[in-house]
DNA sequence: AATGAATGAGGGTTCATTCAT
DNA sequence: GATGAATGAACCCTCATTCAT
């Protein structure tokens, strides 16, 4: 009664639409998404080539998903910022911050490098619900953040927290894409020793001469 | 009998390699490097197939030549940044290093991302002399700049030299980046109002409380 | 316990073979034969995939099952042509059989026509018992009919029956195949007004001087 | 200089464009067009997959400038119909026309058969210059010869031209396309004898009674 | 050295057929 | 028997690369 199931799903209780996201996703992950052919994925997912077309319109569209997967099991192993206004040391809450993107960008920004070269699959991304950070790399939810505390009266009254979420951010970038544009392989990824802290410190006080 | 030049050539005294090289310029240029083929850039450059083949290895050597072209013309154009240590405002260097960065990344980043998936071309690229600009954006130019300020005692005696350049760098990727990973035409991209002075407020006084 | 019926069929007393031949022959009807799937065909029984195999040996199976009742269909739908030999005026009954042909054409030569890139399909719809119209298209019942007329000293002594019907079906054959093969769809066939009149006149009166 | 040429036309002075399409008619002419793959037709033409790209917008181009090429050459081979009103018998001049359709009829139609499930080829064939036969199979032209031949008194002054036409020249299809429809290979095709002589006999007499 | 047609591996996609459920 | 997802061969087409001219 029921159709025939996959033989690669024999045992577990995953559906075929999944399976194949996931397949896509590792092999995004491992190999970055530069030269991924249907045949690869169905090979990692070992299944027929043609299954594919049953769950998604085209390649374009399960690369759109796999992204999507792949952004939203990266947020959920890294549980939300800690970011809440008025509760321990404002630096502190920053240092988590920052360490936070950090690892969230090393994780996300290979898979996103391989997929410039593919705008339908962008295109595709930014439709399906709530693809959280995007790139927007929760620079939004830091300014309200920073606003907060601002209110609270734990920062400048005259601080601008957009500016300063827009810099602490884009610092984050700035650790991970030069590395990309160098073609250095996802996994390699270093940050030097004491990033976190001179960035906070620099923010916190500015450079400007007392 | 000097050998045969290819017609396009006529009149111009020009190498047919760099004549190559400037038409894998312009198309990246105008078009991006996402869906470039080695008949688009034989056809640009009213030249014949295969010749390409006589000047490079293959097509990725081209392309990374045209790229480092590309960033070398970007950056002629643009002229180098001010920053002269002890001359004028420090806020001011900083402003127009700022609005420096924000046209390099605008002109350059656009060309690099459809690259990102061919890690071949950004090797070689990276191998060739002097590929300044290369993502590390005049990071450590600025850096430097700072640097130097700060021991003419225009900045204050602790400040972070490089965690600033970082901040103010990675700010401007910030700009840029999340266009392109929202699929944005690199024409469209647009610099909020005000950017460059609030960025500039915030790295100078800090956020902190007084 | 009997064995399921398709959930299509609740309610119907119609074999699931008959009901899969219905559907095929309905589109066959309305879209041609051209890209016909089987999963059109699935779909527009409201049937699973895979049900066709269980009653017939493939797809060309079901389809030259198709054809048959198609035929049989458009010829019970016009009914057998009038001609009783000796009965009213011959002129107005090969007017009557003109029209009959024409209209049996028109509706069964695009269906045809869609199969002929498919020989299996013809020769198991030959091979099917009385596939009688089959672009014979009732050329011996016409000739018949005539020779009939003839020994009733109807028309001369010395008319060639079989050559009349030759001429009178493939003037109708004529009417409806160049459409076709200039790819004008089935339903936008037109007859030229006047045309069974000068057909039937040339053909009882010759063109020969007097 | 000059480019190198496909291995398969060493020795000919045939463009590749040529040898293809000539490949394509071989094929066609052989086994119909039910079925042709582009792997067929390079393998036929024993050549690369791909070329046929550098000459022909896609397969369906090829068919139909190989379907004009089959059509050209059929109706060189069989040279014009003799048709000159006034010149010889009216009756000979028939039988030569009949004979002529006839054979062009068993050429021609087997390869267009094939292609009625191919709309698109056959649109672009019609857009072909003069693509005469095309399945109007000289019908307008031998009308006119009828016409000529009755302002000559050499017909009855009443004949009807265009009736006559079709009558004859869709005699001819009823020989052929009934085989078709059957799934008789082109080859196999036979004119029953006495065919011309029936049918013009009785186009010039009429069956009617005396 | 330049030409540009020829090459052919490999890409995304379709669809008749199978088979565990 | 019926189901309908899974299968995989085969299709059309692209394009980096080669090479006779």
């Amino acid at each position: 009664m029921s159709p025939r199931r996959a033989s690669a799903l024999r045992g577990g209780d995953q559906s075929l639409r999944d399976h194949l996201i996931a397949a896509a996703e590792a092999l995004m992950a491992r190999r970055g998404t530069a030269g991924l052919t249907v045949r690869d994925i169905a090979r990692e997912a070992r299944v027929a080539d043609g299954v594919l077309y049953n769950h998604f319109a085209d390649k374009e569209d399960l690369l759109a998903q796999a992204l999507h997967a792949h952004v939203s099991s990266v947020e959920r192993s890294l549980g939300t910022p800690p970011a809440r206004a008025g509760v321990g040391e404002v630096a502190d809450n920053l240092r988590a911050y920052v360490e936070h993107v950090l690892r969230l960008h090393i994780a996300i920004l290979p898979a996103f490098a391989g997929l410039l070269a593919q705008p339908k699959v962008l295109t595709r991304f930014a439709a399906l619900p709530n693809p959280m950070a995007a790139g927007r790399g929760g620079r939004a939810h830091l300014a309200d953040y920073l606003r907060a505390e601002r209110d609270l009266g734990r920062l400048a009254p005259d601080a601008d927290p957009e500016a300063a979420a827009t810099m602490i951010v884009g610092a984050c970038h700035e650790t991970v894409l030069p590395s990309l544009l160098r073609g250095v392989p996802a996994g390699e990824i270093e940050i030097p020793p004491g990033f976190a802290d001179g960035l906070i410190a620099t923010v916190m006080r500015g450079i400007g001469p007392a």
